[in-house]
DNA sequence: TGACTGTGGGTTTTT
DNA sequence: CCCACAGTCA
């Protein structure tokens, strides 16, 4: 076998062995940056190194699974004792463990952007008395999130000249009050939002010193995937874990500035250069080859990226020079960009014998996948949608998982005004607004002032049998497992018999089983958590239902993909990063989508978009497409619409035009005639054709899964399965001696004939 | 009190 | 276009 140090090249290598001191990689996209990562862990361990001395944090659970996953293939099983997580999930482990400290309860809820949005509107409206038109919630919300991200705390933000005169320039004087009111419910209803997880991380370290001390001996390892990303508050943390009075500075952070793209977010390439002035032993890899894409794709991807002035000097390559180029769609409609996306995606499976899965569509916005769903639909091929609108978003799903969090945490807000009468059980709106009285004269939490506000007696009376049930659960919860009592929870609070009569239509029908999945969920999380228990001696893995709803609240859709099932993958740029298709459509580019209309006025805005657009293309290994329409729907109605200057950013020798508006057979020609000299195409084996005196092709539409067929070159063979419609019907065919094991035919053109 | 309808407003990316 | 909220009616 192998030695995984043999696997990789000179500069990897070095970054991999350097295992003491501060070490920055630059790492350029396909460049082997997460071999680099799990080799290097790997190699700690090889070293001695115990697993729970080495921390890995990555910003998806996803790259965080990925990375223990690859750990464990090359060391086995210790690579699970990693501590590998998202900065927020491996924080809330932590603050879990130290909430004490800090004053929280262990069990306090996260709040997620839904809960942080509607208690700042009652803030707004009710308890201030403001306009939400002037103070948008929404926006709010992000102003409140970046000052967290910066240290910025209440009576800070009231110092910050800056802030206040951009606050008085948008007629919003008293955002200083509001985000202080924010701070003080969430404090009070014993919850964290997710820059909290991070901002009470900084606290407990810098205001600690044991537990501090604690952590710092623990972690001897510290690594970070997609520094790029990190905001100033993550790098304090990782400032406060690994540098400090002869620490061994052993920080590991592998990044790449080219694609940074949370900027709007807080996130700051800064980072990455006060890395170096912050640890001056720092050593800097640079891993410029690029083993993913192919000649014209990485060259269009350098093009254009070098069209920002902000970077970091640096210079990816590929060897790979065997390379279709860059191919261009030009659409009327985003009607007509979606038929003739998924047109050429047919053709591709068919002429490259790609899998559903080698693909992938790429948009700005969420709002834009609408359109592909509609045409993968018709076409019968399978896809997945990521983002947008996520389950754990879903009204239901959310309701369900308040009444959970209200029984670990009564003073929990936000869960409290989701479900109070949800099913209804007689508490009014009145009511909870009288409650919402009560509780903010007297400084109490809303749970609290369910027992001491003056009701009616029939309001009253519902109030206190609501209260009793969530007692009930409360005591529960603090000995039992999550499933036992979260089934009870579901059928005494009336949720299950709410969802159970309404199954009337689709939707009703989906709500109802969306919930059964929470349910499964945690289930299947209790039973792993017990399981892990008994195999742990210390016993950690806790199967509470508290614990559950503290992994629950961070995970994402991409979260519960399925990453088996063969299906193309629809999602934004952003959600791509990381990932790679062996084709990759880029839809929608055009100004004031990509780049967005919002980009142009923040400063450094386009940049950032460029860097999306960079992280968009290298996402390719082989096929890359891109497609712009010249007139879009847009709330409601159709815009016209004008190419993306990051287009004109690709030198003309790397991309070619398929065809004009609406020419929808150049899309499906073969492109042979445009396509650069220098590739070898995949072509089948040529055989010789079996003569048939008698042959008659059948029509096409009798051509169905497990019937006999004969094919002039390939033989006799049995189809598969069919997929796509009318036109584009495509079977796939296993013919018996072939040596390629299944091929995919177009019935339009393929002459077949049944036996 | 609760369900339904209409209106008005927002509309980038996400842990 | 789609969602959230407000106002109306049973």
């Amino acid at each position: 076998m192998r030695h995984y140090l043999d696997e990789l090249n000179d500069v990897q290598r070095a970054a991999v062995t350097t295992t003491e001191g501060p070490v920055l990689v630059i790492a350029g996209p396909g460049s082997g940056k997460t071999r680099v990562l799990t080799y290097r862990i790997a190699h700690l361990l090889e070293q001695g190194v115990a697993p729970w001395q080495i921390l890995a944090l990555t910003f998806t659970n996803k790259a965080a699974r990925e990375m223990t996953e690859r750990i464990e293939r090359v060391v086995g099983a210790k690579a699970k004792e990693v501590w590998a997580g998202t900065f927020h999930a491996t924080f809330a482990r932590i603050l879990r463990a130290e909430a004490r400290a800090i004053g929280y309860p262990s069990s306090f809820s996260i709040y997620d952007t839904d809960d942080t949005t509607s208690l700042l509107r009652r803030i707004i409206t009710q308890e201030m008395g403001l306009d939400p038109q002037q103070y948008s919630p929404n926006a709010l919300r992000s102003r409140i999130s970046l000052a967290k991200s910066n240290l910025i705390t209440p009576a800070l933000y009231r110092t910050n000249e800056r802030l206040l005169e951009e606050d008085r320039q948008a007629r919003r004087p008293y955002v200083a009050d509001i985000y202080e009111r924010y701070v003080a419910r969430c404090k009070r209803a014993g919850a964290m939002d997710f820059d909290d997880l991070l901002l009470q991380m900084h606290y407990l370290l810098q205001n600690h010193p044991d537990i501090a001390d604690k952590y710092r001996r623990r972690f001897c390892y510290v690594h970070v995937d997609e520094f790029q990303d990190t905001n100033h508050l993550q790098y304090a943390i990782l400032h406060l874990l690994t540098k400090y009075p002869g620490s061994p500075e052993n920080l590991f952070a592998v990044g790449d500035d080219a694609q940074s793209i949370y900027a709007f977010r807080g996130a700051t390439i800064d980072n990455m250069l006060n890395f170096s002035k912050d640890f001056p032993r720092r050593q800097i890899f640079k891993l410029e080859q690029n083993y993913r894409s192919t000649h014209h794709i990485v060259t269009a991807a350098n093009e254009v990226i070098a069209h920002n002035r902000r970077q970091l000097p640096k210079t990816i390559w590929t060897a790979r020079t065997d390379s279709y180029k860059v191919r261009l769609l030009r659409c009327l409609t985003d009607d007509d960009e979606a038929r003739r996306v998924v047109d050429l995606i047919l053709e591709q499976k068919n002429r490259f014998h790609l899998r559903n899965s080698d693909i992938a569509i790429l948009y700005r916005t969420n709002a834009q996948s609408r359109k592909f769903e509609e045409q993968l639909r018709r076409q019968n091929l399978p896809y997945r949608v990521f983002g947008g609108l996520s389950f754990y978003q879903r009204k239901e799903v959310k309701d369900f998982l308040a009444y959970l969090r209200l029984a670990v945490n009564p003073y929990d807000e936000e869960a409290l005004v989701r479900i109070i009468n949800n099913p209804a059980r007689g508490i009014s709106v009145t009511t909870v607004y009288k409650l919402g009285q009560h509780a903010q004269v007297n400084g109490l939490t809303l749970w609290e002032a369910m027992t001491g506000a003056e009701l009616p007696e029939r309001a009253r009376k519902a109030v206190s049998n609501f209260r009793a049930l969530v007692e009930s659960w409360q005591r529960r919860a603090a000995v039992e497992d999550a499933y036992s009592i979260a089934a009870d929870i579901y059928r005494q609070s009336g949720l299950l018999a709410a969802l159970k009569s309404d199954v009337s239509n689709e939707e009703g029908i989906g709500r109802l089983e969306n919930t059964n999945a929470v349910l499964d969920a945690i289930a299947e999380f209790t039973a792993q958590a017990k399981n892990l228990a008994s195999l742990e001696e210390q016993g950690s893995a806790d199967s509470s239902l508290a614990a559950y709803l503290q992994t629950v609240s961070l995970l994402t859709d991409a979260d519960l993909a399925d990453d088996h099932a063969d299906h193309i993958t629809l999602m934004s740029a952003h959600a791509a990063k990381g990932l790679e298709y062996r084709s990759v459509f880029i839809t929608g580019m055009e100004e004031h989508l990509f780049p967005s209309y919002f980009s142009l006025e923040t400063p450094g805005g386009l940049e950032e978009e460029r860097r999306l657009f960079y992280v968009a293309i290298t996402r390719a290994k082989e096929l890359l497409t891109i497609s712009y329409a010249l007139s879009r729907y847009r709330n409601g109605q159709l815009r016209e619409a004008s190419p993306s200057r990051f287009l004109g950013e690709i030198g003309r020798d790397h991309y070619e035009n398929l065809g004009g508006i609406g020419s929808r057979r150049i899309a499906a020609e073969p492109a042979r005639a445009t396509v650069s000299g220098n590739f070898s195409r995949p072509t089948p084996a040529q055989r010789p054709s079996i003569l048939t005196d008698d042959f008659k092709p059948s029509p096409p539409e009798d051509i169905v899964p497990g019937v006999r067929v004969r094919h002039l070159k390939f033989g006799e063979g049995i189809v598969q399965s069919v997929e796509g419609a009318r036109e584009n019907r495509i079977a796939t065919i296993r013919f018996s001696g072939d040596d390629i094991p299944e091929r995919r035919l177009v019935l339009r053109f393929a002459k077949l004939m049944i036996v």
